[in-house]
DNA sequence: GTGGCTTCATAGTA
DNA sequence: CTACTATGAAGCCA
């Protein structure tokens, strides 16, 4: 945001030379047509299985089996003793090897992704409507109150056919942007879900948004990659953040709702095998973690008081080490942002290199199997062990220019660093936490208060600041915004509710650990050392106020640090399909975010903000909001996360492109997005 | 097609 | 924080 566009010529060679620097997310190629299988020369040829002794040449493990490892009785390959294969229908001619065909009919495993859009009418009379909440409203199971008998209502069962019926806009040629999409709706519902339910006086039992939102995108096959494959899922990079295991179900990496391992039957040269395709690791087990490329996973089953069996997942994971395919790690890492404590990292392919059985604590026998990651991936958990590391010894940071750009000013510091070239940072700026008006705030109309006691209940319909968001408080009890608004009432001086009151989010300043670093190419960015959940608040943009014809065209300068939001419609779909729960669509035209008559320019003082690049494919958004006047033509610009993003990445929000309404001279664009428009500002 | 079962989930409560 | 438990849904399997 602080230089002028260099040029447009991208991943030169300088990119290989950030060494600690996570390379910028790369998107997967378009059109993946294959499975993600990659025919291995050892099974190709028909060659000996590898069994990996624990002496093999890539196993640093003792070349003794400890006494309580016994090695595992190895059912001959492609015959399953206990029949977990499951009938095979594919014919196979080419002789390499491909997934047989499964549950799933798909030609090809192209995320198959529908969008429900206010647009919907160009599709004429062919759209079908999608199947609001309301229609399978009975899910799972549940108590009959009136003859308290366990009742299970019946679940839908979903037939995959070709027909694509359900398909409101044709499906994203983009996988990676099919993926999103499927996260952003999957959210967009789950917190709307939840916004309900926090708002219900008798809570009957407890609800799980995270699957009813899951079970609405499932039964309007609003998913991506849909059918197993062995390998990478397009769309899906290593080092992306999951917060439900729902949501690794929609994208198609781990089907597995609660289960940790995911099988599927595959055709080999010498016949079918279930091998094992994915896994998660999570904690319920007594997996070893240490090392960022080792795992020693633990099979299922056994349940602590019995034996573990070689069947299902044990089994699946047994024939993966025999046949040595590519299996997906999902690894989970302690997050105490959010309810269930844990986070989930796509970790990249790895492969069994050992299985043996061992007691576990409880006395009883586990199957354990070492797995290695694949070399040549980029970082997954590793940049996580790497930002805790720094975390626990700031010193071990390199290339830290300062060690908070604010001095002291903001609840965090903020670091400022250079892994890229020489240059000393940013030039000189005053930093300031709030805006500058052109009127002092006690000249300025004051907000309505409301007289809630301690904190703003959404279930309180007395609370004057929830009717003036249109009903509901606009955050949820964890502090996300839910959906995007035209403007949001937070409460303010007037009211009686204290700090604690959850519609106090953006006042109160960051919560994220921010770093100021050197891009390869966009100058000055920022970054979040700190995982950050879909809705989390960022920062607010600060600078000075300034009525939109008192911007000056003549300073390029100036024009660098100008946050002056044109009305792009894109850049303002953020709640996704409220009619997937019944619901009317939201006003998401653009009249009614934008474009702004004002700007607010960060050229002489600013925050955070003014280091934040511009994308075509943000993730993150802008939300006008009220706190401290209520005066609605000044509204103070908060930025919240599009979607999770992980550690280290680039944060971007849409400069959108103000078309000549402005003052801004339209540049070239180097976000390298599949969308990219080209031009921006 | 169906019902039962397993499963490295969750959220709430103590 | 940790332990406990009630509820849950996908996919496998008989």
């Amino acid at each position: 945001m602080d230089t002028g566009q260099a040029n447009c010529t991208p991943n030169s060679t300088k990119e290989s030379e950030a060494l600690d620097v996570k390379p910028l997310r790369t998107l997967a190629p378009m059109f993946p047509t294959n499975f993600g299988v990659q025919p291995s020369s050892s099974l190709a040829d028909g060659g000996p299985f590898v069994y990996v002794s624990p002496t093999g040449p890539n196993s640093p493990s003792p070349a003794v089996p400890t006494p309580q490892q016994a090695p595992i009785s190895r059912p001959p390959v492609g015959q399953s003793p206990l029949s977990t294969d499951g009938p095979l229908r594919s014919a196979n001619s080419n002789g390499s090897i491909r997934p047989a065909e499964s549950s799933s009919p798909f030609p090809t495993p192209l995320a198959t992704v529908i969008l429900v859009d206010d647009e919907d009418k160009e599709l004429g009379g062919q759209i079908k409507q999608p199947l609001p909440l309301s229609s399978y409203e009975v899910s799972g199971s549940g108590t009959d109150r009136r003859n308290g008998s366990k009742v299970r209502a019946k679940r839908a069962r979903r037939t995959y056919n070709n027909s694509n019926d359900l398909a409101l806009v044709p499906s994203c040629q983009d996988p990676r942007e099919s993926v999103e999409i499927v996260l952003m709706t999957y959210d967009a519902l789950r917190r709307r879900l939840l916004q309900q339910e926090e708002a219900k006086e008798g809570k009957d039992g407890t609800r799980r948004p995270d699957l009813t939102a899951g079970t609405v995108l499932m039964t309007n096959n609003l998913r991506a990659n849909m059918g197993k494959r062995i390998g990478s899922v397009p769309g899906v990079e290593v080092g992306d953040i999951f917060y439900f295991r729902m949501e690794l179900c929609l994208v198609g990496l781990h089907a597995q709702s609660m289960g940790g391992i995911d099988c599927m039957t595959s055709k080999f040269e010498s016949g079918d095998d279930t091998v094992a395709i994915s896994v998660v690791s999570a904690g319920g087990y007594e997996n070893e973690e240490s090392d960022a490329d080792v795992l020693i996973y633990s099979g299922q089953g056994g349940n602590a008081n019995v034996d573990q069996k070689l069947e299902r997942g044990n089994l699946a994971l047994e024939r993966s080490l025999h046949r040595g395919t590519d299996i997906r790690v999902i690894r989970s890492a302690k997050d105490y942002s959010c309810n269930s404590g844990k986070i989930y990292i796509y970790d990249g392919l790895y492969k069994v290199h050992e299985s043996w059985v061992e007691k576990g604590k409880s006395g009883f026998n586990v199957f354990k199997y070492k797995l290695l990651r694949k070399p040549e991936q980029p970082d997954g958990i590793a940049m996580w062990k790497r930002i805790q590391k720094w975390k626990e010894n700031p010193a071990a940071r390199g290339r830290i220019i300062l060690p908070d750009i604010s001095s002291g000013i903001e609840n965090l510091p903020v670091c400022l660093v250079n892994e890229v070239d020489d240059e000393k940072g940013p030039s000189h700026f005053e930093y300031v936490t709030r805006v500058k008006y052109p009127r002092p705030l006690s000249s300025m109309k004051p907000l309505e208060g409301c007289k809630c006691l301690s904190v703003c209940l959404p279930d309180d319909v007395s609370c004057t600041c929830a009717h003036g968001n249109g009903g509901k408080l606009p955050y949820s009890s964890s502090g996300f915004l839910v959906s995007r608004k035209p403007l949001i009432y937070e409460c303010s001086a007037s009211c009686s509710c204290s700090i604690n009151c959850r519609n106090r989010l953006t006042q109160k300043g960051i919560t994220i650990q921010f770093e100021v670093f050197k891009t390869r190419d966009r100058g000055w960015g920022l970054r979040s050392l700190d995982p950050i959940r879909a809705g989390t608040f960022i920062c607010e943009y600060t600078g000075e106020f300034v009525e939109k014809a008192e911007v000056g065209i003549e300073d390029a300068e100036e024009d660098e640090y100008i946050f002056q939001a044109a009305g792009d419609d894109k850049a303002f779909k953020w709640n996704y399909g409220p009619e997937l729960l019944g619901e009317p669509s939201a006003d998401n035209s653009s009249a009614s975010f934008g474009p702004l008559s004002f700007s607010i320019s960060a050229k002489n003082m600013g925050n955070i903000s003014r280091f934040i690049n511009h994308s075509c494919s943000p993730n993150v958004l802008w939300q006008k909001v009220l706190y401290d006047h209520g005066d609605e033509g000044y509204p103070h610009i908060a930025f919240f996360a599009i979607k999770h993003i992980p550690p280290m990445t680039e944060l971007t929000y849409d400069y959108g492109l103000s078309g000549g309404v402005g003052s801004h001279r339209p540049k070239q664009c180097l976000c390298g997005s599949p969308k990219c428009r080209g031009l921006f500002g």
